[in-house]
DNA sequence: GCCGAGCCTTTTTTT
DNA sequence: AAGGCTCGGC
């Protein structure tokens, strides 16, 4: 027996030493899943395999880096960086840059994420609404983007607005040279079916894969594993159905609960023992899950003793809730040495972290906001973001538009919207009408000049980021200083702190490029791209358990991390679950996601509630959440924060008001 | 063509 | 509470 497999629990080491065949792991949460994909691995390489072989994909990005960083660390002699590593959708981006003629797209597209996916839907509603009509952008692309992943047709144009939206939305992704999010499994899957030759020299090239939290995927990347699985399906699956919280994005937890049906007579491991909670949270979690109908049946246990009860605190308001929060993490800090890093607050919502943001910075409290995406929406890192994506592909309308008068150069709107009527008329890209001499004789001689200038900078600047060993770095540097984009800064500025702002973001944005050449030497411009996009780059050095800092964290991103103390605050009606879940009659996943949450607890967990939030600048009133009814209270303690404050409540007391509580509840 | 003031919407979660 | 968008004055 290797040595890395020697310290595997016996489910853990028939998982890990099952190579051949496909094999559906049932991880629990905190049942050592990470540890047992990455001996598997190491498994492999010491059988003989090579490394390169093996693919590894993932659902999100965090899962992504983690599992590189633990393979890295358990082979030896580098053979760890050779196994490819990445999410669906970065393989899918990847795959498509060198197939791109194969699904009619040029090497050259760029990926839009959402901002720019709303951006160019508002063109579109805009040239197809009469003036009566509306349609809100955001529900039109959520139902496009619902269409794609679930394979369906868009229906008649002529007479379904919808279709017409669609149908026209994706006629102008194709004609700019643009993919979203769901084409890249789209294109993917359709490249991978409809040509055998490629689909032959994928399998050469990946000839063992592994895929991880597998309830999560979707039908499309269902149909991507099996295109790219072929007999006697060397792949191996892992996840839990009780943590498949991305039904929203079209998640098919049959994917896993049917997996025999796609990958005949699966060799199935359920892993049971829990290494990471105590039995306190453990059965709070059991109590929960367990009131979802259709589940896997599986009894996660643990051998860690009981310590701390769970505790279930209700609070006058989300101000004095994050005081609360903020003041003990403080006392642990200053009291028992606990570092910041064992803390972590998890919340449905983004917006809730700022409130807890407030109160950790007015008490000196060291902390990190996980996955809030702003530093690629922060308006001078697109600016420049778009400048190297025009240099990449100039057809790409969004990001032209963007860059094209800023800085102010005397193109304004007029000249911007006569040239989308000439591209209109050409049927391509506002770049090529201003390349025009047919459109140029139209506009006032000064827009001339100005358009001419900007063309001749963007074709300057296109031919040396396109040339072989171009520098990145230095390439931007000049463009920014070419365009005197710091002066425009400088003038837009209302106080000069919101320059120096600036400025940091554009300095922490060279950096960035920076490292993405450090460390992907033969890649370019459009990899750098492809890479903010996707949101791959930024893990690597922010392994985010060991980054220093109490972690705030949405409940989504939180899935496969764990915490020694963790709160989780905002445990109320239309929080968790959320408003909308009843809507959709999602509750169930809701439930889950809850589950989630408290699975990242390994010692102390609490859970808040607050009487009134304040939303848009309103207060409210709020109502515990219907999920605290359904938790064991055998484990748990009930405070009222507020009360405690004042004195510390009899028992009695307690109970009386939780009484109360409860048959606001029942009610409800 | 430029810029500021005021109005309006926004956020569920991620690739 | 904040950022995007529209409109009106320059």
């Amino acid at each position: 027996m290797s040595g890395f497999t020697g310290t595997l629990n016996p489910q853990q080491r028939q998982a890990a030493t099952h190579i051949h065949g496909p094999l559906l792991i049932l991880a629990g949460a905190g049942t050592g899943k990470t540890r047992v994909v990455t001996a598997r691995v190491a498994f492999m390489i010491n059988e003989g395999i090579k490394a390169e072989h093996i693919l590894a994909v993932t659902f999100t990005n965090k899962a992504a880096a983690e599992m590189r960083e633990r393979v890295k660390d358990m082979c030896r002699d580098g053979q760890g960086k050779k196994v490819i590593v990445g999410t669906f959708h970065a393989f899918c981006a990847k795959l498509l840059r060198e197939f791109a003629e194969h699904v009619g797209y040029k090497k050259n597209f760029v990926i839009y994420s959402s901002a720019e996916q709303v951006s160019l839907i508002k063109r579109v509603l805009k040239g197809l609404l009469i003036k009566e009509e509306t349609m809100d952008p955001q529900k039109a692309l959520a139902r496009i983007s619902k269409a794609k992943n679930n394979g369906e047709e868009v229906g008649d144009p002529t007479m379904d607005l919808y279709a017409a939206v669609a149908e026209k939305y994706a006629n102008e992704m194709r004609a700019l040279n643009v993919m979203d999010f769901d084409d890249l499994l789209c294109l993917g899957v359709k490249l991978l079916e409809e040509n055998g030759d490629v689909r032959a020299t994928l399998h050469q090239r990946h000839r063992y894969i592994t895929v991880d939290e597998f309830q999560d995927t979707n039908s499309l990347q269902m149909r991507l594993l099996r295109a790219l699985v072929p007999a006697p399906y060397n792949v191996c699956v892992v996840g839990d159905d009780d943590q498949s919280i991305y039904g929203w994005r079209g998640a098919e937890i049959t994917n896993i609960t049917e997996f025999e049906n796609f990958f005949p007579n699966p060799t199935v491991v359920k892993l049971e023992e829990n290494y990471r909670s105590t039995t306190a949270i453990l059965h709070t979690a059991n109590s929960l899950i367990k009131n979802n109908a259709g589940r896997r049946e599986k009894q996660l246990w643990s051998r860690n003793i009981n310590v701390d009860p769970v505790r279930l605190v209700v609070v006058e308001d989300d101000a004095e809730e994050a005081e609360m929060i903020a003041k003990e993490i403080e006392a642990g800090f200053y009291n028992n040495k606990e570092p910041w890093e064992s803390y972590a607050v998890l919340f449905r919502t983004n917006d809730q972290s700022r409130i807890l943001e407030q109160a950790f910075r007015a008490k000196k409290i060291t902390y990190r906001v996980v996955g809030a995406r702003s530093f690629f929406d922060r308006r001078e890192v697109k600016d420049i973001l778009s400048y190297l994506t025009i240099l990449h592909n100039p057809h790409d309308d969004i990001s032209l538009l963007r860059v094209l008068n800023t800085p102010t150069r005397g193109i304004g709107g007029t000249t911007a919207e006569l040239a989308r009527d000439h591209s209109m008329v050409k049927q391509f890209s506002i770049w090529v009408a201003l390349c025009d001499e047919d459109f140029l004789r139209q506009i006032p001689e000064k827009s001339r000049t100005a358009v001419r200038g900007f063309t001749e900078l963007i074709c300057k600047y296109a031919s040396s980021a396109s040339a072989q060993g171009t520098d990145l770095v230095t390439l931007t540097e000049a463009l920014i200083k070419e365009v005197e984009y710091m002066e425009y800064l400088q003038k837009m500025a209302k106080k000069p702190e919101e320059y120096n702002a600036w400025e940091n973001g554009i300095s922490l944005f060279l950096t960035q490029i920076a490292n993405f050449q450090e460390n992907n030497r033969s890649e370019g411009l459009g990899e750098f791209i492809d890479s903010v996009t996707l949101n791959d780059e930024r893990e690597d050095k922010d392994d985010i358990e060991k980054k220093k800092g109490v972690c705030l964290i949405t409940l989504h991103a939180s899935k496969g991390l764990e915490f020694p103390i963790v709160y989780l605050p905002g445990i109320e009606q239309g929080i968790v679950p959320h408003k909308r879940s009843f809507e959709e009659g999602r509750v169930d996943e809701e439930r889950r996601l809850f589950y989630v949450g408290i699975t990242r607890a390994r010692q102390k967990l609490t859970l808040s509630f607050v009487r009134f939030r304040t939303k848009w600048g309103q207060k409210q009133s709020s109502l515990p959440s219907a999920f605290l009814n359904e938790l064991d209270r055998t484990h748990m303690h009930e405070v009222d924060y507020t009360m405690h404050m004042k004195e510390t409540p009899t028992q009695e007391e307690n109970t009386n008001f939780f009484a109360g509580l409860k048959a606001m509840l029942v009610q409800e």
